[in-house]
DNA sequence: GAAGGGTTGCACCT
DNA sequence: AGGTGCAACCCTTC
């Protein structure tokens, strides 16, 4: 909220400075805007197409609220790179549940369009002094300005607290820029092995020291690893430009064609799709248009490309998780960022989805939706719903058998454990070779540690290899009674008799 | 019906 | 750093 809340005041700066300003009305919509338009003289009222559940019900609403009125509407599309409406179209069926198919649609409509630029003169609707606002509002809405966080009934956060950029247009285009001017670095972009460990901050004293917690260090080329350079501030291995995406801040336009001039530049000696930086941005396009074109995509039942699967929905084992209480340091470490910054690297996200659902917990991907949802910064519908059943293996992705170690995925970025000890401070004493593993440590060591296991830090609460197993035969018996039901089951392919044919390859029990 | 490929597993090997 | 075994998924293409 605090995001949402810089970026309005961004904009409204920057109107500002053009000679107009921002105004913002309080209240309900369906009666604010028509009365709005009546005692202003309003014609057209224009708005970006949001393809969410509760953006469509709310805009449709405020449509025909204000063609009761005889005002105009117009949605336009800007959000993503392309027309969403367009691309389905182009499907011709329903849209593609692969990135590869989905690349060959996109493929064939030409480049993005170009972002609307910010117009270099702005008309004045609306400058007035509070005292003339107040009398122009009176009688339309309920109040007016942007309100703050104890407005809104929110505690106000501290400049450390929360994430750890600020919001809005210009911050934002900053941030794009210093990641777009590191050539080497987006040459070499591949997001499977970008660090989930490094964070906003540096881990260890770095000087100068920075302006801000928020600046992106300067410089470029080889020893991008912040580790390797003790001069470099550490922020996250990837752009952390999500949540300017997400509240609009950058435009993903603006974003696709300054990142083409600099792979252009590059003579074809870059990362491609789908791992690379121009990747990413198609990813979001794809759970744009996944989600746009799929009926109950933000559930399990009735969602056609959902594999149905018998999750648990058991509270403790859930709050365990949320709460940072499950006894797998990476796992409560990684939770405790989420909380507390509202942002958490990709690889990171994929690690604690994969234990709440198919790889430890089993818990429902809808209750792990919904803490995203409330917890990131950059809470995106299209893309939290797709990328949870992306990793529960609910769809797109269905190979249930890799599961990630919750005690040994970090070890492979940082061996010491320093993610972990910083949100985790309770563990800063526990030696490197048990930080990932607590419980394992003599009693002794745990005691120097002033960290004793089931005392100070939670015991595990599930038995990792135990319950993966577990995992993964429910799911397999799912998916069986999937192809059961949809009568794509194969014979059995071991030596058993022909009259097995008829059985599922393998008997599991659920 | 089979083969090939799929952004991001792990443990163990060289 | 890169390969393999693990036991074997799905979707697309032929």
């Amino acid at each position: 909220m605090r995001f949402l809340l810089e970026s309005l005041r961004d904009l409204d700066a920057s109107l500002r400075s053009v000679g107009s300003s921002l105004l913002v009305l309080h209240g309900e919509p369906r009666v604010v805007l028509p009365r709005a338009c009546k005692s202003w003289d309003v014609n057209l009222v224009t708005w970006e197409h949001d393809i969410e559940p509760y953006a469509k019900v709310r805009d449709l609403a405020v449509r025909g609220a204000l063609e009761r009125a005889g005002v105009e509407c117009a949605s336009v599309s800007g959000h993503t790179l392309y027309d969403v409406d367009e691309v389905l179209k182009k499907c011709k069926g329903p849209p593609p549940t692969t990135y590869q198919g989905f690349l060959k649609i996109v493929g064939s409509m030409g480049e993005p369009a170009l972002a609307t630029g910010a117009p270099e003169k702005m008309p004045k609707p609306f400058t007035g002094t509070f005292e003339e606002t107040r009398a122009l509002v009176s009688g339309v809405a309920d109040g007016y300005g942007i309100p703050t966080l104890e407005d809104l009934g929110y505690e106000a956060l501290g400049d450390d607290e929360g994430f750890p950029a600020r919001g809005g247009e210009t911050e934002g285009l900053i941030r794009l820029r210093k990641q777009l001017a590191r050539t080497e670095w987006i040459a070499g972009f591949e997001k499977p092995n970008t660090n989930p460990t490094t964070r906003f901050h540096a881990l260890k004293q770095s000087k100068p020291k920075p302006k801000s917690p928020f600046e992106i260090a300067a410089g470029g080329g080889k020893g991008e690893n912040p580790k390797m350079d003790a001069n470099t501030l550490i922020t996250p291995s990837t752009t952390a430009l999500s949540p300017y995406l997400k509240f609009g801040c950058v435009s993903p336009r603006t974003f696709y064609h300054e990142l083409k001039a600099v792979l252009a530049a590059l003579d074809g000696k870059h990362s491609k799709p789908p791992t690379s930086l121009m990747g990413q941005l198609m990813w979001r396009e794809f759970y744009y248009v996944v989600g746009a074109g799929t009926a109950n995509f933000d559930k399990m039942e009735g969602n056609p490309i959902c594999r149905q699967i018998p999750w648990i929905k058991d509270k403790e084992l859930y709050a365990a998780w949320e709460n940072s209480q499950t006894g797998y340091p990476w796992i409560d470490a990684a939770m405790t960022q989420l909380r507390q910054e509202g942002w958490l690297h990709h690889l990171a996200r994929h690690a604690v989805a994969c234990f709440l659902t198919r790889g430890d917990l089993f818990i429902h991907w809808e209750w792990g939706r919904d803490t995203f949802d409330r917890e990131l910064v950059d809470a995106d519908w299209a893309i939290n719903n797709g990328n949870w059943m992306w990793l529960s293996c609910s769809a797109f992705f269905y190979q249930y058998f890799r599961v990630y170690g919750p005690h040994s995925f970090a070890k492979k970025y940082d061996k010491d454990g320093d993610y972990v000890k910083h949100y985790l401070p309770v563990l800063k004493n526990m030696p490197s070779k048990y930080i990932y593993e607590p419980w394992t440590a003599p009693l002794d060591v745990q005691r120097k540690a002033g960290c004793v296991v089931g005392v100070d830090y939670p015991a595990p609460v599930v038995h990792h290899a135990s319950a993966s197993k577990a995992c993964v035969d429910t799911i397999a018996a799912a998916y069986d009674a999937h192809k059961l039901a949809n009568g794509t089951a194969k014979p059995s392919q071991n030596t058993s008799p022909p009259s097995d044919d008829a059985q599922p390859s393998k008997k599991r029990k659920l």
